[in-house]
DNA sequence: AGCACGCCGACT
DNA sequence: GTCGGCGTGCTC
């Protein structure tokens, strides 16, 4: 009997800024291992070969012919029905390019494209290795040319379908993809030194000691090194250049100690030893306090897939994660643990890693395209049951889950978790809801401040809430006080920046032994370039924006596009030579601190200046712990979820910043932020203090910060909110309109506008320039849809798409890009 | 996102 | 006369 063959097609994902998905014919041969989820190449465009995830298969004959399925690349779906189905909610929610989705979704190794390099792996012996024909060819290639692209290595086998044969080599780790050798070379290499293989007891060690005879010299680096190494406790490797500094030894005291076979020298990645993991750590009784709260997220969880923890700073939200997490564990269950921003809060992953050694993985944009797949890999192939938590921020949603039984996302409130730029503009946390429920999952939200949004759902009932508000150990709330600017500088008493009731607190405290935070938000006091004649400063050629100066490189930067010049010395508006240079940037703060306290003060400051490399961050927090600097100086940055213990006093240079720009948020955020930051003073015994430097002392928000009332600061918040409009009483969709011609921009976004209205009516604001008026040369203007809660949101979308699909048909106004941002920030 | 097709300025 | 500028449209 002939069994007729059927012809399959697929609908296929590519990773695009495209729409729609697209339809290819599957071969015959392939038609007994198509699956949903595989990755395919397909051929697309004129010459391109790109990885595609099918999202369907079908026998559908579509009205227009189809280019054929080139090859599957995998045996076994790698993305998931659901991951399948959360990208289309995404992309129908946050208005997204379902090809936007999958860029961001998958990690970008899955993704070969026939751009992508290859090169040799130079650490294998070919010879040795038993090779294919076609991988002979290609080595042989390779050693002459160094690098291949695909579509060279279909030239050099003369053939179309190539990428069989490199995944194989691929696999095989004869070549590597080039991105990923960038990051195996990337990282600076440093020299440590580390005990030599076998010395692991201490009588192994006493008889390297007696090897030393009467070199005292090696003696004393020894010792030192032992020391340095956190010997008998928590041993870890010492960096070289701090050894040879801390002994005074010569080189060559070191050598002899090599020679003897006690100590040896390794190369590693700059700050590969500060993650101390698998030394376990045995949980701590939870405090009565805590053991209430957790037995009241249990009892919620028991009706509400939700639950809203609200918990002050210090409370100990974090052993109660690891209580529910354990419990998830002993059930078979998968936890997420979402964290805002990964490479902020290397402490938490260090507290969860004693808990949970290797069954936990971190996963985010910060690691290797390697890791990121391996990660990847693991949580798919569910039999190796590798990992029982994850641990990542907002990318981690990705991931391709089977057993999910909790989604944790700590610090629920932070603006962070939205993805801003790249379309999908989704929000990690409202998107981990609609993941927990694939999974009949439960969500546990925790924060000390939680976002409006959040708390008017527990309010509502939606959500469970829970209240932790004893801090741990019956530590106290910090004491927090105003230094009255206006009043300071009536009476002169203002010592450049600092008013002298916070410059005599930080001298007392100094002389205490104690630390001290110095907080300083960004926004509007960069240190700019003035010109003293003309006042003019010198601005990006391609943004509105001035451009801010940084001391240390002694450039002037642009934040928006990178732009970066070198201060003129005359006035490019009227060619006065005497420019001078303004604003409180964290590094003027710096030098402040060194005209009013002496220079004896360690002063460490944090920004993204000076955390830009990958450990940078950690390291400053170390040496912070370890007391080797006085007062710690930055941004935002220091308000996330960092312990210090020895912190006596916390400031904030100035609060108004905080409160006076407009977005419907910036109340919220100002106490978020304000007591985030207040929540660094004092853990250990004393009650910190916080002192904040404001023109307003009474100002509500303020007040609300120093009597620690979240509760009356909801309460009038959420009355603003109504009166006004805003979340979240309504929802919100911005509009960007964006060109290089400004008329155009206006003409455009008018247009826009009045169609929008049509429908819309008042429910449509603008259109009006954003703070920027012009960033990278493009013209924005914003538009914004405000409509209420209970209207379809599915509805408003869809007539705003064809709105813009309308208004995209005008001539005049098809080169107008315009951004979508759903729920902005 | 690329890439080709297509219509207007400074060069041999 | 041509080379090439980037504006616009399409990709199963």
């Amino acid at each position: 009997m002939i069994e007729e063959r059927k012809t399959l097609f697929v609908d296929v994902v590519l990773p695009l800024a495209l729409p729609k998905t697209y339809t290819f014919r599957v071969p015959f041969e392939l038609n007994d291992f198509i699956r949903k989820g595989q990755r395919v190449i397909v051929p697309f465009g004129k010459s391109k070969l790109l990885t595609a995830i099918v999202k369907r298969v079908h026998e559908e004959i579509p009205s227009y012919t189809t280019k054929y399925v080139d090859f599957i690349l995998d045996e076994r779906p790698v993305v998931t029905e659901r991951q399948l189905a959360l990208w289309d909610w995404i992309s129908s929610y946050y208005m997204a390019n379902i090809g936007d989705v999958m860029t961001a979704a998958l990690p970008s190794r899955l993704k070969l494209e026939s751009e992508t390099k290859i090169l040799l792996n130079e650490s294998l012996d070919y010879q040795q290795i038993k090779l294919t024909e076609q991988e002979v060819f290609i080595i042989d290639a390779l050693e002459v040319r160094g690098v291949l692209d695909l579509k060279e290595v279909g030239k050099i086998l003369d053939r179309k379908t190539v990428y069989p044969v490199v995944k194989r080599m691929l696999d095989k780790d004869l070549v590597y993809v080039e991105e990923e050798l960038k990051e195996m070379y990337k990282p600076k290499i440093e020299k440590y030194i580390t005990l030599e293989d076998g010395l692991d007891s201490e009588e192994e060690l006493k008889m390297a000691f007696e090897k030393l005879g009467r070199s005292h010299k090696q003696e004393e680096v020894l010792m030192t090194f032992l020391k340095l190494s956190g010997y008998g406790e928590s041993f870890e490797p010492v960096l070289k250049k701090t050894l040879l500094e801390e002994t005074g030894a010569s080189h060559s005291v070191l050598n002899g100690l090599f020679e003897k076979s006690i100590l040896k020298e390794v190369h590693e990645e700059v700050g590969r030893f500060k993650i101390k993991d698998t030394d376990t750590q045995e949980e701590r009784d939870l405090s009565p306090a805590q053991q209430k709260a957790f037995d009241e997220v249990k009892t919620s969880f028991e009706e509400k897939d939700v639950c809203l923890l609200h918990g002050v700073t210090g409370s100990g939200k974090t052993e109660l994660f690891v209580k529910l997490i354990k419990e998830q564990i002993a059930q078979g269950k998968k936890v997420l643990y979402l964290l805002p921003e990964i490479a902020l809060t290397t402490q938490i992953i260090n507290r969860l890693k004693k808990f949970f050694g290797d069954k936990i993985a971190v996963y985010h944009s910060r690691f290797s395209p390697n890791e990121r797949v391996e990660i990847w890999n693991d949580i798919l192939n569910e039999k190796y049951n590798k990992y029982d938590v994850i641990l990542g921020a907002r990318s981690a949603v990705f991931l391709p889950f089977k057993q999910l039984g909790l989604i944790i996302v700590d610090e629920e409130h932070e603006t962070s978790y939205k993805q801003h730029d790249p379309s999908p503009r989704y929000h990690a946390r409202d998107t981990a809801l609609v993941l927990a429920k694939q999974f009949g999952a439960k969500v546990l939200m925790g924060t000390a401040t939680p976002a409006i949004e959040t708390m008017h759902h527990a309010e509502q009932g939606h959500y469970g809430y829970v209240s932790l508000s004893e801090r741990f150990g019956g530590l106290q709330l910090p004491e927090i006080q105003c230094a009255d600017l206006k009043e300071a500088t009536a009476k002169n008493k203002m010592h450049g920046i600092f008013s002298k009731y916070l410059l005599d607190t930080m001298k007392e405290v100094l002389e205490d032994g104690k630390q001290i935070i110095l907080f300083q938000n960004r926004r509007g006091y960069a240190p700019r370039w003035v010109c003293e004649m003309c006042n003019h400063t010198p601005q990006c050629t391609r943004c509105d924006v001035s451009l801010h100066y940084h001391k240390f490189q002694h450039l002037l930067t642009c934040h928006y596009c990178g732009f970066t010049m070198k201060p003129p010395t005359r006035c490019a508006a009227c060619g006065s030579t005497d420019l001078k240079m303004v604003g409180i940037g964290t590094e003027k703060i710096e030098e402040e601190i060194e005209i009013h306290l002496g220079s004896k003060i360690k002063v460490q400051r944090m920004d993204l200046d000076t955390t830009r490399s990958k450990y940078a961050y950690q390291n400053i927090i170390d040496d912070f712990e370890n007391k080797q600097i006085d007062i710690l100086v930055g941004t935002q940055m220091i308000t996330k979820g960092l312990d210090f213990d020895n912190v006596a006093l916390v400031g904030i240079l100035n609060a108004d910043d905080l409160l006076f720009y407009p977005d419907f948020r910036a109340f919220e955020r100002a106490y978020q932020l304000m007591s985030q930051v207040s929540g660094r003073a004092g853990r250990k015994g004393k009650r910190g203090r916080v002192i904040i430097q404001t023109y307003d002392p009474n100002h509500w928000i303020i007040q609300k910060v120093m009597y620690h009332d979240y509760e009356g600061m909801y309460k009038q918040e959420l009355y603003e909110r109504k009166n006004y409009q805003y979340p979240p009483f309504f929802r919100m969709i911005r509009l960007t309109v964006r060109h290089k011609d400004e008329s155009r921009v206006d003409k455009a976004s008018l247009k826009l506008t009045l169609k929008l209205q049509e429908k819309l009516g008042n429910r449509v604001l603008g259109p009006e320039y954003g703070s920027i008026k012009r960033i990278r040369n493009l013209y924005n203007k914003m538009i914004t849809v405000k409509f209420e809660r209970k209207a379809s949101p599915s509805k408003v979308k869809e007539y705003i798409s064809d709105c813009i699909a309308h208004f995209s048909m005008d001539d005049d106004f098809k080169s107008v890009r315009i951004k979508v941002d759903v729920d902005p920030n």
